[in-house]
DNA sequence: TATTATAGGTAATATAAGTTGCGCAACAAC
DNA sequence: GTTGTTGCGCAACTTATATTACCTATAATA
């Protein structure tokens, strides 16, 4: 009997997640969205109780985008895997600068470690397998790896830096390289 | 004939720059600032011909702060020049959180491109003579040692890792050592 | 001590944001 | 076609912020 809605929550999300990959979070008020989607802002908080679970669906859709970048990458089968993951990360903050500051640029103060643990647990066992170096190692190995591919995401996110991705690429190499080396020494002493 | 000021400058852009280093620039309003001098908005505006201005000011304090975190860590001489220069930035990054993202972390585009070269020159000229290699390469090199440091240092400053100076004092080393070795190499081919 | 320019406190104004009450209108069931 | 439910547009209410008008209090100088 009541009227339908005149949008989805996937609609609102949708445009919602728009507004931010312009402009960040900040730009996600009702009003901003409401004129985005052509309506007044009741449809918004007839289908989310406040502004607050609306900031949470967005953060998981990008997250989802993230995810999406990742396993194209991986699935093009252009690099080896690990490496498809550093390559992945930073074209996301290449071509989506703001979601990146979202999800990786924000303060994890408060942040269960296990969840992190659990995402890089397929890191270290690749290079576990690759390397042949325990998990302790591995597991350093991938921080090195990764607070380099971090630093440059980052630089790119906020513009202060523009690599080609045929210079990402051959620079990860040879500081994969460089580390592969430093660690099968270790193992030698 | 008017009344003293109740406060100077600087003693506003001090109380300022504690808000700030505490909770971010957001954390900076007219009223909070009010509070925290325990007077009203008005001394504020007095001094400053609004909050921008002030924003300004407090920016500028923040960068004086990391520049005697800089002069410090070099006149120590613990390390060798280029080395404290990379310690003083993580370290800000660590003591300094909020000032760190507030001076390192924050949107790039719209950026003169000439003042950050001329920072980096002092860098890649120590390079240059340390190495022996040519200015271009040493640039290459500058910046692929930044990238490193600054990846620890975002890291640091989200509270998404927490490393030990020793640590980082051993791993930069290694960095330093992997980079220096990949350039010498190339510069025989 | 009286004068006078002006800093400072109080409270008003302006703007932007989230949220909500009111009444109309859509629409499925009858 | 009538009806009951409820989404929606409009405009109001609320809160937080910057900025300012107005008046009082201060302090150097005559």
């Amino acid at each position: 009997m009541p009227p339908k809605f005149k949008f989805t929550k996937d609609e609102i999300i949708s445009a919602a997640l728009n507004l931010v990959r312009k402009n960040g979070m900040s730009a996600l008020t009702a009003r901003a969205l409401a004129e985005e989607l052509g309506c007044s802002v009741k449809p918004i908080f007839g289908l989310f109780k406040n502004m607050d679970e609306l900031q949470q669906a967005v953060f998981s859709a990008a997250q989802n985008l993230y995810q999406s970048y990742l396993q194209d990458s991986v699935s093009k089968g252009e690099y080896p895997t690990y490496k498809s993951a550093g390559m992945a990360y930073i074209r996301f903050a290449k071509e989506e600068k703001e979601l990146f500051k979202l999800l990786f640029m924000r303060d994890r103060r408060n942040e269960k470690i296990e969840e992190n643990r659990e995402d890089v647990r397929q890191f270290t066992d690749l290079i576990m397998e690759k390397l042949g170096i325990s998990e302790d190692e591995a597991y350093m190995f991938h921080l090195e790896m990764w607070i380099y591919v971090h630093g440059i995401a980052t630089m790119i996110a906020t513009s202060y830096l523009e690599w080609s991705d045929t210079l990402v690429s051959e620079t990860l190499t040879d500081i994969f390289t460089g580390l592969k080396h430093r660690y099968l020494q270790k193992g030698k002493e």
